[in-house]
DNA sequence: CGAAAGTGCGTACGAGATAAACAGTGAGGG
DNA sequence: CCCTCACTGTTTATCTCGTACGCACTTTCG
């Protein structure tokens, strides 16, 4: 393996070697990175500091920065992590298999649902989240799409799980926030100009809190609607 | 208008009316907001300081916390202010007017690439998203989706218009970012466990920025042929 | 015409990321 | 065998930034 342009600790990520000189390291990645998703789990991104990070593990804030140079890294390989059952796939069949893939991903997200809060700071180089690209592309393999096309209904699909898991999470964080929110708007809209918007807030669709899931398995049978549709022009 | 729970800013930004007392304002919140985008579209989110906005408008700091009670909700109004024009809409059947706020959404992300970091905070409360959804929801009246699909449709669209803008911005920061993508992955993937994605890199589509625009339409008619799909099932 | 509400702003504090310097450690070369 | 030096964890210090607090000034209403 030649430079790979990434950082250290991404490359250790993969399993790069250590070098054997100096004393044995006294903690992981895996451990740290552990330790910080259980912070974030636990009491989310914002409780998330390097000290708060270290006081987890029982040391101090900058033994941190020997395994990571910066904390964007560390947030990187945070969502990497959760990604580690996500391209757990069954079918061989594209669509029941894409399927898999999907609710693999959003599960990861809804797990943990500061995940979505973390900027992308580029494209993926992290070995999960490779791992589900990997899976996707060989799941799509069969299919007569082409290389590009594969590539953006994997990334559409992805997008759509994270987008989906952002709504979720933060439109749903409370209990009743439906009806919160409906009060919110009807005081707030200027009630001529809004008309579609004030009318579907009495309906019970607005008021009550409907599973999650159903939007998201509703949003996904579109998109693979639309894109059997695509297979099945291309085979002719 | 009674209590809305939200706070004075966003008040502010649906033109509540000012308190009569004490001396006029030297600001506006549009003319904060305003400022506030500049910094953000010359140099980045991570220049967008409470000094740096209010340096740029030749206030202190402290002056802008009379109109806006915390960062967050400065970011939550630079988050509207950007799709002012984002719901023009000139069709009035549902496709093409979908198509249109698609590309509305997408256009202001693209313009204003820091937005997609800006973490969601909650459902959309200001004038512009509101005015978008409003506008979505007329588009879809005359079909016979149920209230429910309705929102689920214009929800999949925002979100897959921000999570192209996501994609675009950040994979695409650089121009020749994808030969060095493939250099890297090439050298960090072990070769026989990721054969398909080691097979793409080879592939042209790959190793050339095609326009984001083809992925991004290429996704929309994905979905909008999957929402006609449903469309006329239940028309029938 | 005061009081009260409202304004801009200087000061100060606290949190948090991280650079720098330092003392201990242990494998490999002589 | 031991010394060297790459490597370790840690302590201390710095710098940035959000924002609470309080002060002095300005309007308008009772």
């Amino acid at each position: 393996m030649t430079d790979t342009g990434l950082p250290a600790s991404i490359e250790a990520a993969w399993g790069a070697q250590r070098p054997t000189r100096g004393p044995k390291r006294a903690l992981s990645l895996d451990r740290i990175v552990a330790a910080a998703v259980a912070v974030a789990d636990a009491d989310g991104l914002d409780a998330l500091s390097m000290s708060r990070v270290a006081g987890e593990l029982g040391t101090s804030a900058m033994s941190l920065y020997r395994y990571v140079s910066a904390k964007d890294e560390l947030l990187t390989l945070m969502t990497d992590a959760i990604f580690i059952d996500a391209a757990a796939v069954t079918s061989s069949d594209w669509r029941p298999a894409l399927t898999e893939l999907a609710w693999g991903c959003l599960r990861a997200y809804r797990a943990h649902p500061w995940a979505v809060r973390i900027p992308i700071s580029g494209p993926p180089v992290t070995p999960h989240q490779l791992r589900w690209l990997e899976t996707g592309l060989a799941v799509l393999s069969p299919t007569p799409l082409t290389a590009a096309e594969k590539m953006s209904t994997l990334l559409l699909i992805s997008g759509m799980a994270r987008n989906d898991a952002t709504l979720a999470n933060d439109l749903g964080a409370q209990d009743n926030l439906m009806p919160t929110y409906a009060q919110t708007l009807g005081r707030i809209l200027p009630p001529q100009d809004f008309p579609h918007l004030l009318a579907i807030l009495t309906t019970p669709v607005m008021t009550q809190d409907d599973h999650p899931d159903v939007e998201f398995a509703w949003a996904l049978a579109r998109i693979l609607d639309g894109l059997a549709a695509l297979i099945t022009t291309k085979s002719e």
